[in-house]
DNA sequence: TATGAATGAGCCTTCATTCAT
DNA sequence: AATGAATGAAGGCTCATTCAT
């Protein structure tokens, strides 16, 4: 992600912490996440980042330009995440659970992500659409999934009729909408969603949902 | 959905289009699903509406309540169409089809119900949350389920394992993330998933994925 | 006053209480007194009167107009009272004190009075400058001042080197401030000054000022 | 008046004229001064100041603190003048004399102290109330009264039964009313009173009956 | 005589951004 | 490499007033 071009300061972490821009982007990521792009606020940015506002301008360029650098960092960590992730020497089901726990836990501790990915989607995906580092970065997942299926119905154990993709949008979306949309679903059905219990009866059902539809 | 209190203009529609009120809550739909709460503009919202700028403080209050009885209309809307499907006379696979593929096309044609939901949650879902009219609504699809639910087992051809208000999230969430993430899923799939076959094979897919996982 | 012309709506009382114009003014002083000018609201006054908005106008002008009726009202009622006040009949002394009591007494009785002054010198007097109503409305009391330093001088009881405006400009100024300031210097000093023991004790104090002046 | 804190522009004068605080406060000063609270503009105040509105808001907080610091400013000053008079030296006749010449001069000099006190206390006195500032500072008159009068009692050149606190509210009301509402008394009397002739006279008056009432 | 609906200008406040050092 | 000071444009909201009936 060499994104640092020699005319910006460099980043010998000169008194504390991580460096100045580094700094910046967890701000940015925090308050993007808070409040979406249109309610940021750079001020707000500048503060939590300890900076002064005049820095962000220097290190990043504008408000557009940190959420792009904010949105691809979220990608990157997550992609760096699932490369993490290996399944290949598991058993075709065994691998197949591993992979949809991954997935489902991955959202319940990154709620930031989602968040970055809703107000995205809300600007029609324009910035993710002009992104050198997003677009071409594939989903490790993806393979994970297309070779677990392909040992599966070797072995007998997974039905043959599966589209990878689909399946990878399924195994995401089962996790993304319980954690997208706690709040509102908690408030309908009266029921807190984040407990500890609730999350773990919500992710077992995601396996079982994906796994029971496997089957042959 | 009676809102209207008497303080308030009347609705006798004298001249053209809709009363007052209507416009102005249909213009905030649109102005809202299309920039999110912060980023929508409350003049563009009365400039949609055709109306001067004040009445719509005079209508509805301001932009907060603006806000809540949007995503109460969007609700009740909801609401109203899933009391229109009836599975009730055909069979619990009939049924169960016909509920899948009814969410997901809900899903696909409102669009902005699903960025209003985005958005709500942004916030925490503190105006859900406070929302008389949309807290004791229950969701009559999930009614439904039960009751398909309860008969396919009984007639041997669902498993019996299965929590209906899990099956709910499930089914909701693997059109809602399709809809929702349709920008970014596109630009990284680098395929289009809004054109009639994409929708027609990702609907087919959800419903043999949870009728798939439906069998005993 | 009659300042009605023939082509404003007729005073007769038509469902209950005061007729329109009575209630509009009576509001409009309340709303005045309380706010000032320019903090007052119309829509609040109209409101306070039980009447819809559009009358004020026809009514009374505008807002401008209401507070140049308030004003006159404050004057000429306070002017009804002055002329009630009859000290012709007592000694000098007596009459003396009897009319600085009145006068402190309707200060604290007539707050909304000081506070319409107030405001009015606030901008100026220009309204007071341009009533036909006010202008050329003498104080009685200057005049009773007139005949009681007359008739107490003849009588040896009070020094002869007295101004009678300069008087009555003192005798107001004294319960004047005391009223007109009652909330700062209350802070200030932290006492309370609309107790009655402390209002009878700067009426008394008042009283004694005066007098202890006139000795000769 | 030390009130700045670190988190406000320095006040180095870099180019012209006082700094931008107290350009912006002489700027509120004359504009509360001339509109009230409620009449004044923050526009008109930041271009009074020559500064941009936005920076209003950097130095001082809103418009509510702008009047509380306008107000606390308008009290130190009075009593930072008051401090300066120093009768210890003089008799108790000239030294009354002199208080009470001072006490007049100031609210001729300074109508716009006799604006802001009005509007405070149309406003109930809430921010003086709430002021840690004006709360605890005590009138230095107040302390030269009660040694003047102790003095002259002691000397047989005052009564007994007298009341600082009253004396005060007297002296200062004495004067605050002709200037309060010169304007109105003006109409009224059809007389100026702001010539220098018309102040003097009233001056006299005012030392005349100060001392006229306490004599023994 | 009375009313509900409408309006344009203006208010206080805040935003993202840049200047000057 | 960093900062305090500044700015124009806009944002949400409210005002006094008038229209149409």
């Amino acid at each position: 992600m060499a994104r640092l071009s020699s005319a910006v300061p460099s980043l010998a972490a000169d008194e504390a912490g991580p460096p100045a821009r580094a700094r910046i982007l967890a701000a940015a990521l925090a308050e993007f996440a808070e409040q979406g792009f249109a309610g940021a606020r750079v001020d707000a940015i500048a503060e939590r980042a300890g900076i002064n506002k005049r820095m962000l301008y220097v290190y990043v360029g504008n408000k557009e330009a940190l959420w792009l650098a904010v949105l691809e960092g979220a990608y990157a960590a997550m992609r760096a995440e699932e490369r993490a992730l290996n399944t290949l020497h598991l058993s075709p089901l065994q691998g197949m659970e591993a992979l949809v726990r991954f997935n489902f836990r991955y959202h319940v501790q990154h709620p930031e992500f989602i968040t970055l990915l809703n107000d995205e989607n809300l600007q029609g995906g324009r910035n993710v659409a002009r992104s050198d580092a997003v677009q071409d970065i594939y989903s490790p997942l993806l393979a994970l999934i297309g070779d677990l299926l392909g040992r599966g119905q070797a072995a007998g154990v997974f039905r043959r009729d599966v589209d990878a993709r689909q399946l990878y949008i399924s195994i995401a979306g089962l996790g993304y909408f319980y954690c997208s949309n706690r709040h509102t679903l908690s408030s309908i059905f009266a029921v807190a969603l984040d407990t500890p219990a609730a999350l773990r009866a919500r992710e077992d059902h995601v396996v079982s949902m994906v796994l029971g539809y496997l089957r042959p």
